[in-house]
DNA sequence: TACAAAAGTGGAACCGGTTCCACTCCGGTC
DNA sequence: GACCGGAGTGGAACCGGTTCCACTTTTGTA
């Protein structure tokens, strides 16, 4: 347990001064005699030297770290996206702290908090929706903030990554529209996330489209927390004019959602015909494998990233950008036509 | 984007020295009159004012954060690992670093030099197997390591939480012997992981319980990485004599060996029982549902985190410590007993 | 009332890097 | 041969906390 070497120590064994082996370790900081540089390096290699994160962060006030804000590892969707940030991130020198908010405010002011603490010089996260001026401190502050997956409109000029919402719930709609259904369960986020409102909004472009009628009963907005999924599917099935169709546009209610309707028994998609917003990996590991929209996650955390690292550098034009990619449908077997079997 | 205020500025607004500013916020660290406490209580929060960890860091020599390292995001078990852990340390106070191996040696050093750059107090991995020298020097620096679900026999004296990997494979594979299955495949992690050793060793155990011998075709020790599990699949199931139950020992392949199993169109329980290592959500979502072994992944996190934080706090005999939790078999509907339509 | 012990305080060194600046060389130019 | 500019170097201040220590004030006890 004996400690490790410092600055200092590098520089007398090579027998030059600590600004020099400053200058050897920043290579642009100023000039260094070619064979000095290398005796240098050759002691820091003996030594086993290297320089203490802190020290480095203390002095120049911010660190090549960035935050990441989810809401629990435990969904797929956030998993995955972490995964890429953090491999991405990393093929960038950048280091990542993952926090995590269980979609509770007062914990995602707690990470804010800290991440602040941390002197990171960006953050890339998906917000509850709530603590407003605490993401406007962090701005003050300096701290680049880049959302991802959902917003919060009442923030002015934050970056945005995200999918199509819009598009994507419209273009699953009309699926099922077009497969002749007219009575089409939708379950999606709370009306506090911008994703929750986007994607109901397309599912009522759809029908306008179709100039079909929109049942509010057959909406229903769900906390991504909890069951409610399961509670939905199972209060919509029981309504005295069943859906034929039902589109999960609550990524993380899909299990949920799944599990109740497996447990009830129905049939898909000859009770209920079935379109998951995300398509995780066991999506088409069921009978019948799901119909999904794919969120290109990849996509998703390389832009994010590539925003944050831009303004981190300042080489981006200050104006916010919002990047929307768009989610491929992917049919597979949980979708069928409207017959008159399906009325019950 | 104005700059945050030090413990000079709340020193001078509040009208006392930095030393006792200080002390207000380590509050074991001296005395203070309770009215300068309060008084100064009252500048810092009018300030926001918020100590940075760097400073603090670099004075006392180590920061209340661990790293986490593992494999990656992507599968569900890390995943939820990961949430455990950020969340369970988060309650402590101490920060989580999440580093990513993707199971490449080559990353994992690059990993821990990360880590003792930034002068984490504790690690807690599951280590690829390579690194001995690299994981040694992180402990002869003082950094607490433990590890979770494997180990690297090699390194002497390390902290261990994982399953009882022997007797769950043993239950597992009694589980089928017990059905009449005489040929059980086994798809299990790279020998060079204490856990792809140790399942292997239980389903041995098994087969002399049942005085069965064993048929060294029928196991299969695959990567953690890429698409090992169903190609071994799809190898065992071209054997002259076919296995009649196949055991997936080996987490992160579980996917990719049902997958294969739904695309060759192989009929569970009928053509093949079936037991897989983890209890994914989704297992229960497939028809049928699968058998599993379920790992306790709150616990593992639990364990493992107040073994690294009792470490820390020196709280702990110096002695090694092996916690194994056990795991649950979860039987559900993917084994059927062995008859003679079985046999192909 | 006297005096030791405890409470309270501020100054300053320290942690390990970065960076500014003054200074010494050196070669090239008129 | 005087002068200039740039390469190369080391000293020292600085980042923002913690902590040791010397010092003063208060408190408790004989």
């Amino acid at each position: 347990m004996k400690k490790a070497p410092t600055i200092r120590d590098v520089a007398s064994a090579a027998g030059v001064s600590v600004s020099v082996v400053s200058r050897v370790l920043n290579p642009d900081s100023g000039p260094v005699a070619p064979a000095k540089r290398e005796t240098v390096l050759r002691v820091i290699d003996e030594l086993g030297y290297r320089p203490r994160a802190a020290a480095r962060e203390l002095s120049v006030g911010h660190t090549p770290t960035i935050g990441l804000v989810v809401a629990d590892l435990a969904n797929p969707f956030f998993a995955q996206l972490a995964d890429r940030v953090v491999w991405e991130a990393r093929s960038h020198g950048v280091q990542v702290m993952v926090m995590t908010t269980q979609e509770d405010p007062h914990l995602e002011a707690e990470s804010l908090e800290t991440l602040l603490d941390r002197s990171v010089a960006g953050v890339i996260a998906t917000p509850t929706g709530a603590n407003i001026e605490k993401w406007a401190r962090l701005r003050a502050l300096g701290v680049n903030v880049v959302f991802v997956d959902r917003t919060i409109p009442e923030l002015e000029a934050v970056d945005l990554v995200s999918i199509e919402n819009v598009d994507s719930a419209r273009r699953a709609t009309e699926h099922m529209l077009g497969l002749g259904h007219r009575r089409i369960g939708l379950i999606s986020g709370p009306l506090s996330t911008s994703t929750g409102r986007s994607r109901i909004e397309g599912y009522q472009r759809a029908h306008n489209n179709f100039s079909a009628s929109v049942d509010p009963q057959l909406i229903r907005d769900v906390p991504f927390r909890g069951d409610g999924g399961g509670d939905a599917v199972g209060s919509l099935l029981t309504l005295r004019e069943r859906p034929t169709a039902l589109i999960v546009a609550n990524t993380a209610q899909v299990q949920s959602s799944v599990r109740r309707l497996v447990q009830i028994g129905v049939r898909i998609p000859d009770d209920l015909s079935v379109i998951v917003f995300d398509d995780n990996p066991w999506t088409e590991l069921t009978s019948p494998p799901l119909s999904v929209i794919r969120q290109p996650i990849d996509m998703l955390a390389v832009h994010s990233l590539e925003l944050v690292l831009g303004r981190m550098q300042g080489r981006l034009p200050p104006a916010p950008r919002t990047i929307e990619v768009n989610a491929d449908f992917v049919p597979r077997s949980s979708c069928s036509p409207m017959t008159l079997s399906t009325i019950n």
